[in-house]
DNA sequence: TAAGTTGTAGGAACCGTTTCCAGAACCCTG
DNA sequence: CAGGGTTCTGGAAACGGTTCCTACAACTTA
């Protein structure tokens, strides 16, 4: 039996380097590249390759070079399509590399977090993507500080000890537009419905709300904030009218608060916009769609995805840690109209 | 310089043999719970592991076993809300069972079909989710005969010498309750907007709707077979009212297909029930929300994803490739009333 | 022509683990 | 207590590549 023989069908470099009549050494320098190489060395390995249909095992390559060409992303959930178009670009992005995504559902639990985040690490990723969930324990940060990888986070401010990225979406002045808006149809009392008031987005949104409102003379604002949930944007929606100076515009903090708030509006058999305003952030395109010039905050999902991997790549590539800020734009639309009257 | 030392800080599990005092080879065992080792042999061993945090490294571990404990998902488009949530119950069963998933999205390219599933088969994945793009190409079977590992494909039907394990969803009952439904309400011409004939679901569909026309004197259906998107949607459905006998009845094959049905209705000032009755396929969650009551056929998107990581570990562990069918339900819905008669 | 460069190729060590193999220690029985 | 069978352990060879190191040959240059 020739040495170069395999019981299984599998070839490897070592039948190409034996079918070329070359060292397995040169047919690795002629497949990554390598410079010093002759001509018909690297026609006669080319050959060899084509005709075996030879293919790298990059598990192999992945442990001999130290870089595994795959970065993982742990996302709170990836049924909701914001998250998803995130995934969606970042995976494009970082396809166009030769980069692999591996995908984790923390399903916005803290400690699902932290185990996939030790997990991408036994698995030798390049980077991490994190969408973490609402809270971010402890486990979370030090599970960050072990591995030892460059990570981007999204939309959320995290202990700059870890020397994360970060990209962050410019909520602020999409929520001073939609204020302006508001006020211009006549609105003096406003009210916020979003998450928890820790989580980034909805505490950047409160604050832009408070500011906002104090630009005008005579306006309120109010910020209920909970879950990013149907059930909290029924209830806040719930309590908010009951209020004995309800407001009369409502945005909605995402899809699902908006849910809710559309539930409790439909189930008063109030309408829009006629008994009160909706502002929604973060509309899926189905919804707008469906809903058709509802006025939105709304953000390119996708390029945020995109921009997330181009981050991570650069610190890949030894770059330094870096913050980027990606424009919100308010749109208005037909759901916001002057302030009903009685 | 003691031997096992390493100029990085990073310790495998020669450093943990050294700690301990014993053979790297114990080490290996005890961790991966081989039955020959003694009791004061593990406890050392653990002890070494947890005083110096130590971890396992899968990559090479995937190496030398022959199994990276990865599963690759192709999916046409994962900012779609149901291949999410597919992609959800998948990731969430097989991380359950130690498994990790890659994802790749294919943008419905049947080229890039192709391209992910041999670049999988590279990181030695070690089996296959396959949510393909509407047109299956001869270069996705090639890569597919080439990968050698157990897959299973989602709501397709491929060529048997794959040996692919399919998980598909039971449309016709649905559609057949529909019919009953809609007949039953008064309608007697039905139409059926969907994505290519040539793609499963599609074409389950328009057999099914077919067939259950069949069942009623008098009725008639027409289908339009085209793209799921909302173009076709929207297309379809001008065309099919500009006809000299309209149907009365629409049902949408996708959300996004139901998105222009919406659109075209709208442009009509054409309303729900009053002048068309409207069902629709693979409602999300949130449009459900959105629109209350809808008539929709309806299926369990993540159950979907669950079962088919269900059927790939079995294959992985050495099972025959089995079909299983997946119940599809009707839900009647305020959409749906007696047609209009004009 | 001898010595120094440079380009090219092969051999072998290595990445971090598992597993085969062989030997040592132990236990049990005749 | 010798012999045979277990149970346990350590050493070394894989897994499939990359890369360092060395050697050889072919040119330059002195």
């Amino acid at each position: 039996m020739t040495p170069g023989q395999r019981q299984d069908g599998r070839i490897g470099i070592r039948q190409v380097a034996e079918r070329a009549g070359v060292a397995v050494s040169s047919v690795s320098r002629v497949l990554s590249g390598h410079p010093n190489v002759s001509k018909p060395m690297r026609r006669r390995v080319l050959l060899a390759v084509a005709d075996l249909g030879y293919e790298p095992d990059m598990l192999a390559q992945g442990l001999r070079r130290g870089a595994t060409m795959t970065v993982g992303f742990v996302v709170g959930d990836i049924s909701n399509p914001l998250l998803a178009e995130i995934a969606l670009g970042a995976e494009t992005s970082l396809g166009k590399r030769g980069y692999s995504m591996l995908l984790a559902n923390s399903q916005n639990d803290p400690r699902l977090d932290a185990r996939h985040i030790s997990l991408f690490r036994q698995r030798r990723v390049d980077g991490l993507l994190l969408s973490l969930a609402d809270e971010t324990s402890e486990a979370t940060l030090q599970a960050l500080r072990l591995v030892l990888r460059p990570s981007v986070v999204i939309d959320r401010e995290i202990d700059p000890s870890i020397g994360a990225s970060a990209v962050l979406s410019d909520h602020a002045v999409a929520i001073g537009a939609a204020v302006d808006d508001l006020v211009g149809a006549g609105h003096r009392r406003i009210a916020l419905v979003t998450g928890p008031s820790t989580v980034r987005p909805s505490r950047v949104r409160a604050d832009a709300l408070q500011a906002s409102v104090r630009r005008h003379r005579g306006v309120r604002a109010v910020t209920r904030a909970g879950q990013f949930s149907a059930e909290h944007g029924a209830v806040a929606t719930t309590q908010l009218l009951d209020d004995r100076d309800p407001p009369t515009a409502l945005i909605a903090g995402s899809n699902q608060v908006l849910v809710g708030v559309l539930r409790t509006l439909k189930r008063r058999a109030m309408s829009i916009p006629e008994d009160v305003s909706v502002v929604t952030c973060d509309d899926v395109p189905l919804a707008e769609l469906m809903a058709p010039g509802f006025a939105t905050i709304h953000r390119d999902s996708t390029q945020l995805g995109r921009e997330a991997a181009a981050l991570l790549l650069r610190r890949v590539e030894g770059g330094g840690p870096e913050t980027r800020t990606l424009p919100v734009k308010y749109r208005r639309g037909k759901s916001v109209g002057p302030p009903s009257t009685d």
